[in-house]
DNA sequence: TTGTGTTTTATTGCCTCC
DNA sequence: GGAGGCAATAAAACACAA
């Protein structure tokens, strides 16, 4: 019995295109073997017994540059060696195609056909990773416009009650009628809210909000954001820095302050890290 | 049985690294 | 320049529905 071809034909043979039939037009055309359709009835089923393979009557009757597939033995040592190292370095080339009795060229062949499977399921679950990441980011968008179209209409509700008490002092006298500011009709809802209760609560009439147009909320102490009555918002709002304030910028994302993060969302995160580790293969 | 889609084995050409 | 890796591709082998 041939050492290397006793399982399936020799590979050797095989490299060069003498064993195929030409197109005619010099290229090549893959591996086309020289036998007929009459040769499909001795077609060996995919899961062939040891015994079979070992058979050297069964491979006689073959035409040696058939394309054959490797046995499940083979395969599962050659998945084993992958998930040691899924690079193949020469002398362990040599050694794996000696145990099973395969090319080298053959042991290389399938690790490189096996890294590209690797990859493109890798890329499938880097999908599903930026997926679910994205329709996670696009709920809490959701959850923050709603909230933001309550408050909204609770600023508007609060000032058509302000006004209306302010028409009654100004018609009782010696009480202070100073007409609402026009700001306060533009300010954004939350700039609105701290003006308004700046106002009712301190009757300063001050504010250290300036800025319209950012989130740039000065640090008052308190939350504008009461727990027990925003029980969707987390944290206090004082922890939101613009992003010019913000001097640990690290890359992530600017709502990662303002919104906990679901164990869930930790866990996708923690795997997409796992698997961009995966990504960069050691050499 | 047959047509069709998927998986596996293998080649080719190009690129990078030493 | 040779060796090795990868992408693209061909074709055999296989699975499966009609």
């Amino acid at each position: 019995m041939m050492e290397s071809g006793r399982l399936f034909f020799d590979p050797s043979a095989c490299h060069g295109k003498l064993l195929f039939l030409g197109s005619g037009d010099g290229v090549y055309r893959g591996a086309r073997p020289m036998i007929g359709m009459e040769e499909t009835s001795k077609r060996r089923p995919f899961f062939s017994s040891a015994e079979d393979l070992y058979d050297e009557e069964y491979y006689d009757e073959q035409l040696p540059e058939k394309k054959r597939r490797l046995t499940p033995d083979q395969v599962h040592l050659l998945e084993k060696s992958f998930e040691e190292e899924n690079k193949l370095e020469p002398e362990r080339k040599t050694q794996l195609a000696k145990k099973l009795g395969l090319q080298p060229r053959q042991v290389a062949v399938w690790f490189q056909n096996r890294r590209a499977r690797w990859k493109t399921k890798q890329l499938e679950r880097d999908y599903d990773l930026l997926k679910s990441s994205y329709d996670s980011l696009a709920s809490n968008h959701d959850s923050v416009v709603k909230e933001n179209e309550k408050l909204k209409s609770e600023v508007a509700s609060l000032t058509e009650k302000l006004q209306a008490k302010q028409v009654v002092t100004e018609q009782t006298p010696g009480q202070r009628a100073d007409p609402l500011p026009v700001e306060i009709i533009n300010v954004s809802p939350l700039q609105h809210r701290v003006k308004a209760e700046d106002r009712l609560s301190t009757g300063s009439g001050g504010s250290e909000v300036e800025d319209e147009d950012g989130p740039q909320l000065v640090d008052s102490g308190d939350s504008y954001f009461p727990s027990d009555e925003y029980p969707g918002c987390v944290g206090p709002v004082d922890g939101v820095q613009s992003e010019e304030d913000d001097g640990s910028d690290d890359g992530r994302s600017y709502f990662s302050d303002v919104f906990a993060v679901t164990g869930q969302q930790q866990q996708q995160q923690q795997q997409h890290e796992e698997a961009l580790d995966w990504w960069v293969w050691p050499n």
